[in-house]
DNA sequence: ACGCATTTTGCAAGCGTGTGCAAAAGTTTC
DNA sequence: GAAACTTTTGCACACGCTTGCAAAATGCGT
C-alpha cells in the first residue's frame, strides 16, 4: 500500500511468497493446477495473493512450459458477417477452453498471410487458425516443426500437416440444381467473384455439373470480391440481355442480396416469381425480411467444434487429417412452390 | 537438417550464435532496432537466422523489456457491424505501429469484462481497448498502476485514469430533430434499445432535449438489444395505434433498419413519404438500396487514430484525457425534401 | 608508430516462472 | 516409539531474451 506512489509495477511470485512466508515454489504450485501442495498453504498463498493483486505472469509461463496458451486467429476482412461471426464463435470457445485469442489481420497489410504465420511464431503460439488466405508451404513446415497445430478452414486442401475442415460445396451446389429444378426453373446462372478460393471454385463445379447432368445450361458471372456491390454488378451483367435466368445461385449472401436488391429496383423483377435466388453462408441478413433468401448455412457450431478438437491431445488426433460438414439449406422465400427438403 | 526427425521445437538466439560464430549478444542485438553491430556481423547473424528458421521469442523478450507489444480489444457481440468494422481497423492499424492484437470476448462469459482485464494483466498487456461493457473501478486500478494504458470507446464518462473517446451524441441527436423538422415532420419518435449505455442515453437524452426546445413531442420505444428485430418490435409498438409519428430517430442502424422492414412490410408505410428515418453509426447494410437510410456514421478513423495515439509516448499525453469527435450525417433517401447539410 | 576517441563485442546478471530432486514434515503401522 | 511410507517444501537450475559494463577492436590525427 505504501509503495504505490513509486512501486515496481508488477507484483510478482516473490513478492507473494515473501508476504506469504512460504517458498517462491509454493506459490507457483499454488497457481499450477494438479501440482503438490497443502491446503494450508494455498490458502496463505492465495490471500497475499489477492492482498497484493499478484497475477502470474503468462509470459514467464510460456518460456517454461511447451504451451503459451495463445492460438492466432488469421483472418482478412474480419468484419464481413460470416467471418465476424466464426471469429466470434471461435474466440469465445477458446476462452472457455484456456486459451487466449490473438488476431491478426491480413487484409491488404504487407507479406499477408506469411508474415502472420512469422508473428505466430514469435508469440510461440499452441496453434494457428487460418480464415483466409493460403500460406507458403516452407513457413507452414516451420510452424508445424515448431510443435504449432495449424487449422485451415476452407482452405486449399492439397497442403499436408494441417487440419482442414471444409464443407459440402458440390453437395450444396447439387442441391441448388434440384431446388431450382422443382421449382420450374430452366435458365440457371451462377454468380461468383473473382477470388478463386478453392470452396468458391467448388461450388461454381458443382453447380455446372449438377446442371449439365439435367441437361440445363448455366451462365456465369464474376465480378471483384465477394460482395453486396459485385452482386450488384453481376445483376446488371446478367439481367440486361433478353434471355434471362430463371434462376441464380450465388456464391455467397452478400452477393445474393447485392443481386437481388438490383434484380428488384434496376430491372422490376419479381423475386420469387420471376426469378429464384440461393445463396450461401446464411448470414444475419438473410434472414431480414426484405430479403428472406434461401440460402446454405455454414454450420458454424461444427466448424467451431472442429477446430477445438484438434487442439485437444495429439493421440485422439493421429489419425483424423480433415472434417468435410455438411451445410443444410434453409428455406426462405426467394424459392417459389414447396420446400421440403431434398435428399 | 539433420536434427529434423526429433529437433528441440525452437531454434533459439544461442543456436544462432553458435552457428554464426558470434555472441548471444551479437544475435540479439541485430533483432534489437537501434542497437550497436557492424555491418557485417548483422549480415552474419541475419544468414544464420535465416538458415536455422530463428524467430525472436517475444515472450521472453517482452519479459525483459516493459513492453510485451500486446494490446488487448475487449468487445462483445463483435459480429455486429459496426463493432466488427472497428475490431479490424483497430487491428489493422495496431500491426502496422509494431503491435500484436489480443482479442478479449465478454459475451455473456463468466465475470465479463473484470475477467478480461485480469487476463490483460496476466499477459502483461500495454494497452487494452474496451469497446463494451464497464470495468469495475478496482481492476482498472490495477491495470493503470501496473503501466497499462486504457482506452475506453463510447464508454461511461466517469472513471478517471483511462483515456476516453466519445462522440457528440448530444449534437447528432440536436441535428436529427432539425432534420425531420425541415422534413416538415411535427410527431417524432425515438427508438431505444433497453441496454441503457451512457451514449445511448445520450442520444434519447439530446433528442428530448431538442424537441422540446422546439414544442416537438417525443414518444419512446425501447426494446431489448440494439439489434434488428428490436427494431421490428419498435415498430409494432409504435405504429399500431392510431397517431402515427411521421418521424424515428434509432439510436442503432440495426434498429432502424429493423423499423423500417417492418414499417412497410406489415404497415404499408412509405419511406420518406410518410415516415422519416435516421440511423446511426453508418454501417455497410445502410447504405444497400433496399434501405438507402440517412444516418451519422461512425468517425472510425478517428477513433482508430485517437486510440493509437494513446498508445503512443507518455509525455504528450499528460494532459489530455479524453477526445471527442463529430459524427457527421450522411444523407440518403429516408429523408424528404431537400438534403442540405445543418449548420 | 603512437595516443586517443569511437565503435563493436562478450560477459554476466537479471526478467518471472516451472519442476526435478532431495530433505523435511507428517502419517500410518506394528 | 521406531520404522516405513506418503505428502509437502525449498533449493537450484532452466527457459530465451535484454542490457550495463568493461574489454577488445577499429578509426583518426599527428
Amino acid at each position: 500500500m505504501l509503495g504505490d506512489l513509486l512501486s515496481k509495477s508488477f507484483v510478482s511470485a516473490n513478492d507473494v511468497a515473501q508476504h506469504a512466508g512460504v517458498s517462491r515454489s509454493a506459490v507457483s504450485r499454488t497457481f499450477t493446477p494438479g501440482a503438490s501442495v497443502s491446503e494450508e498453504t494455498r490458502k496463505r498463498v492465495m490471500n497475499s495473493a489477492q492482498a497484493l493483486g499478484y497475477h502470474v505472469n503468462q509470459l514467464a509461463r510460456g518460456l517454461m512450459r511447451s504451451e503459451s496458451g495463445i492460438v492466432c486467429l488469421i483472418v482478412s476482412e474480419m468484419d464481413t458477417p460470416y467471418r465476424a461471426r466464426l471469429v466470434r464463435a471461435l474466440t469465445h470457445e477458446l476462452q472457455k477452453a484456456g486459451k487466449v485469442s490473438m488476431l491478426i489481420n491480413t487484409d491488404r497489410s504487407d507479406g499477408g498471410v506469411d508474415s502472420a504465420l512469422r508473428q505466430t511464431l514469435s508469440y510461440r503460439a499452441d496453434a494457428s487458425i487460418l480464415l483466409s488466405g493460403l500460406p507458403d508451404k516452407a513457413i507452414t513446415k516451420l510452424c508445424l516443426d515448431s510443435g504449432q497445430r495449424i487449422v485451415l478452414i476452407n482452405r486449399d486442401d492439397d497442403i499436408s500437416g494441417p487440419f482442414h475442415i471444409n464443407l459440402e460445396d458440390h453437395q450444396a451446389a447439387k442441391i441448388a440444381v434440384s431446388a431450382f429444378l422443382r421449382a420450374g426453373c430452366r435458365s440457371l446462372a451462377f454468380v461468383n467473384s473473382e477470388v478463386g478460393t478453392p470452396s468458391l471454385m467448388a461450388r461454381e463445379k458443382g453447380f455446372h455439373a449438377a446442371a449439365a447432368g439435367l441437361g440445363l445450361s448455366v451462365v456465369t458471372a464474376r465480378h471483384g470480391n465477394t460482395v453486396y456491390e459485385s452482386g450488384r454488378r453481376a445483376a446488371h451483367d446478367l439481367l440486361t440481355g433478353l434471355n434471362r435466368p430463371d434462376a441464380v445461385f450465388c456464391v455467397n449472401d452478400l452477393m445474393a442480396l447485392g443481386f437481388m436488391d438490383s434484380a428488384r429496383q434496376d430491372f422490376g423483377i419479381r423475386i420469387p416469381e420471376d426469378l429464384c435466388v440461393i445463396g450461401f453462408d446464411d448470414i444475419e441478413q438473410a434472414g431480414w425480411s426484405s430479403y428472406a433468401l434461401t440460402t446454405f448455412a455454414q454450420p458454424i457450431d461444427q466448424i467451431v467444434q472442429a477446430s477445438l478438437f484438434w487442439l485437444g491431445d495429439v493421440k485422439d488426433n493421429q489419425n483424423v487429417k480433415s472434417m468435410t460438414f455438411n451445410a443444410p439449406l434453409v428455406w426462405r422465400k426467394t424459392i417459389r412452390g414447396n420446400h421440403q427438403p431434398i435428399s
